[in-house]
DNA sequence: AGAAATTTTGCAGCAGGCGCAAATTTTCCT
DNA sequence: AGGAAAATTTGCGCCTGCTGCAAAATTTCT
């Protein structure tokens, strides 16, 4: 039922990931994603360079693939939260649901980080890819509140919620400590709603 | 002192900005940035197109040499206030400090975020500039402040402000009301300092 | 004016990305 | 099973972006 055209849309998505899994590798292999080629990274995965770029638009959203299919969930999730939360709690619950240190392992995360960090294309794209995190978010967010998409405090809440999502992620993965990421997650979001000019124990300043 | 070299810097200067100028008018022209040449850039500016090339590493680049020189002010009034100032307040006065709306007027600003959110490859350029912006006001806090780079709060802090700033901009931009830009922005920082969860007036759900 | 330094330019080349139509594969229907 | 219909893969050609390199033109300095 789900896969009504199951083959098919299954094969396509086993070279798409496929895919995305080649670039990866290579990119790491050959120590950034600028040194490898679209043509590379097709053969690799076995297809012609055409049928790469059937799927991906570039190199760099091959290798974003599932960043891209991890934030779709959390648009699902957070689709359905929004209807019975507040907005706010609904987004944080959403990321702290989210649990990639549970998707994948530490060690990759960490190497996907730095390769992204070195790439201005790559930071190009995954901020891309954050906008329209965004755009759709709020989209949902108009739709479940009834607030137009163009009002100010929905856009600065899911901004803020966002960039605590990112931004406290790296630093769980810069420095775990003892905690889980969904615990990181958890604290960041405190902050904004203590208020942001209220530092958390050891101020910078 | 300043123009020891002068001519010469001067011309340069100048024609970076004919360039920048160029790619703008084109852009609106013919309606997206996507339908115009570097080719046809550099012959609107007289020059070759390899000197464009000089000058700008892409047409997103050129589109935005003036969002690029407003952070660039941001970031040394940012510098002095950070040695005075708690960061949060500094950046915030730096911000209100811009007064982006006496320096270009309302109908252009209107037009360039047209041209922005109709394109992707702006998109992804314009986020990341900010990236970068936020990566250089890292290190001016860190060492204003003695923090590490690397300390979680200091990033939330940024984040979230540079966030406020855009999105307040836009809003604004949307609709100025009878406010001017740094009183709008001043409204946004405000709502970060009562902590997100308190809606201004009419929360949404 | 003439030498030195710098900028502009043309050229060649690689790579990305897209439209199109033919070839191949998968699905569907009887 | 068998063949028609639908979708995917592929090759090809094309345009554009972007970079290195070396020659030509321009500016600065003495």
């Amino acid at each position: 039922m789900t896969d009504r055209t199951g083959l098919r849309e299954r094969k396509k998505a086993a070279t798409q990931a496929a895919l995305s899994a080649a670039t990866f590798r290579l990119a790491i292999a050959k120590e950034g994603l600028g040194n490898v080629t679209a043509e590379e990274i097709a053969a690799e995965a076995g297809v012609s360079t055409r049928t790469f770029h059937n799927y991906f638009a570039s190199k760099e959203a091959a290798l974003l693939h599932d960043f891209n299919e991890t934030t779709n969930a959390l648009l699902a999730d957070l689709r359905e939260r929004a209807a019975t939360q507040p907005i706010w709690d609904a987004i944080r619950d959403a990321a702290i649901a989210m649990h990639l240190d549970e998707k994948f392992d530490l060690e990759t995360m960490r190497c996907r980080e730095q390769l992204i960090h070195n790439s201005p294309s790559l930071i190009k794209e995954q901020s891309g890819q954050f906008m329209e995190l965004f755009s759709e978010a709020i989209g949902i967010v108009a739709e479940a509140t009834g607030a137009a998409t163009t009002d100010l405090y929905p856009r600065l809440v899911l901004g803020s919620a966002l960039v605590c999502i990112k931004t406290t992620t790296e630093h769980w993965l810069a420095d775990p400590g003892d905690r889980t990421l969904p615990e990181a997650i958890a604290e960041g979001f405190a902050v904004l709603e203590r208020g942001i000019t209220q530092p958390p124990s050891l101020p910078g300043n």
